[in-house]
DNA sequence: CTGAAAGCGCTTACAG
DNA sequence: CTGAAAGCGCTTACAG
């Protein structure tokens, strides 16, 4: 493949022109970027990014941060970011990292080797944050979950508030004449955001003075529509006198309901389910998920306009 | 943070000695490695990818490369290839690529930047094969779709009969007693994989003496759940009286059902359905859906294989 | 077994 | 407006 030097032969300027015109310099004539253009687009010269990235020593890029594969939430959010991103004329890198691996860790390497101006994280473990973060230093934003307790100048967060949404899915449900209610969640002693939701849902039941023990009532799942399906499972067998759930994820509630199903169930006439963060796929269930949306076009605008403008404020 | 230099200084050896600890060199004294080693855990020193990938004139990566987020097929499939790759002590990198990017011309960077010693592609367009695949010289191998008919030495493929399975899924409908069956597919004009399964479904048809007009009983989708949705719904209003429907991807199917029901059509009472390729979801629908499995772990198998084979045989 | 040195392909002050 | 040169952080022959 072809490299700078050859672009710079071919076209008879010097290396250093070719890169101010590839970079769009304002120092370089009409006639030096006309040919010099020409003999990019004619060998098909593509920038090796190693060599850029190495010497660059803040790039404009923003990056996203993005841990595993297929979460819709994520997906959903990323699409809204990257247009934002788009509109406003920014370029976006996007990371995706393996499930097991530390968000931050991660973020550091990107910093070192990518510069850039800005980072988004979609997600992300608070544990990871409060021990790694402090040495990365670009413009940050969390989305999806709150960053407000770690108190770094650099990291703000975006996200719908877990404790108030949990409370309001537990009060339509509660609202509907339910009152044997059960709550998949995520592992309180590992998750922030489960704790947060598992609270919500907790100052609703008091609130109603409705009875709720957390440890007959509240199964904790991994974020999957198979544990889902085994947490709803766990929670029947436990309280076969259930006549409502909450999930508090759409794809963990759709594993529950196929386990209802299953149980000789039928939704909404005998269980009703409620989910939460509002994908795609929860509008084409059969019945349809009856969820809390999770306002992700807000969240993005608002992370990225905060963003954007911590950047050109610094 | 701490770069090879640093490391060097520290241990009193030189980049050089430190270089060759860091990708296990056998050519290290004991003591040189271990006291490096220590400082490199010490410092929590991680080389810097773009050095050495710039430097590097081959890696012993091998690079996966994935189109677009959230293909559930993909994910299944990621998942059984990275295992597969870990098992025999490989190193994989996986590259996520934005839906509307042309993957071979960024497999060409990939290898350019990053040389890998081997490539996997999970899934990708023939058209784009054709016309660039020549300039890359890595062992490669496609999943998900055929390139037997592109005649390259150093790419084979592995996918399911897309003809047979096609016909496979208008025999189960034809054998349950379907004779008005409607077919959402891909757009035949633009995927090849889109004619093979329109064909095999054509001959089981013919077999079968049932008539089927393709200008009636076939409709475009995209891939995506809301393509299969108006699909349907197209289908529906044109040929009221289909008892069943093959969608040629489970997604889209379960858009597909999401429409029936909503045009008051009990599955399977009213309407069968039949999608393709066996992804999770579809296990925890509502009827759960009928489909034609892929055998993914068949397919990573044979394909890593097949692959490792090429590459330490060359 | 180890070190000194060249060089991967770029960007960016610095001169002119 | 343009070129020559330093240098980003590594790897890898080449000597010793």
């Amino acid at each position: 493949m072809a490299t700078i030097r050859d672009v710079a032969r071919l076209s008879g300027y010097s290396i250093g022109t070719v890169s101010r015109v590839m970079n769009h310099h304002p120092d370089v004539s009409e006639e030096a970027r006309m040919t010099i253009q020409k003999v990019i687009s004619d060998t098909n010269f593509q920038p090796n990014a190693n060599a850029k990235h190495l010497k660059q020593q803040i790039s404009s890029d923003i990056a996203i941060v993005i841990k595993g594969y297929g979460n819709m939430l994520f997906a959903d959010l990323l699409e809204q970011v990257q247009a934002i991103l788009r509109d406003s004329g920014e370029e976006a890198a996007v990371f995706f990292l393996d499930e097991n691996s530390d968000e931050v860790t991660a973020a550091q390497q990107i910093c070192e080797e990518r510069k850039p101006k800005g980072m988004i994280f979609l997600g992300g473990n608070l544990e990871s944050f409060k021990t790694n973060f402090s040495v990365i230093t670009a413009p940050s934003v969390l989305m999806t979950n709150s960053a407000v307790n770690l108190k770094f100048e650099n990291l703000s967060s975006y996200t719908t508030d877990d404790a108030e949404a949990a409370a309001t899915a537990i009060r339509s449900l509660i609202e509907a004449g339910h009152t044997r209610i059960g709550i998949i969640g995520g592992d309180p002693s590992s998750s922030q955001i489960s704790v947060r939701r598992l609270q919500g849902s907790l100052e609703e039941f008091r609130r109603h003075g409705i009875p709720f023990d957390p440890s007959i009532q509240y199964e904790t799942s991994r974020f999957s529509m198979a544990g889902g399906y085994t947490a709803a499972q766990t929670l029947l067998k436990r309280c076969p006198d259930l006549t409502g759930i909450f999930a508090v994820s759409d794809t963990v509630a759709i594993g529950g309901m196929r386990a209802l199903r299953d149980s000789g169930k039928h939704i909404p006439e005998d269980i009703s389910v409620v989910g939460y963060d509002g994908i795609e796929a929860g509008q084409y269930c059969i019945p349809r998920l009856a969820t809390i949306h999770q306002d992700t076009s807000e969240i993005a605008r608002r992370g990225v306009e905060d963003l954007l403008l911590r950047i050109n404020y610094t």
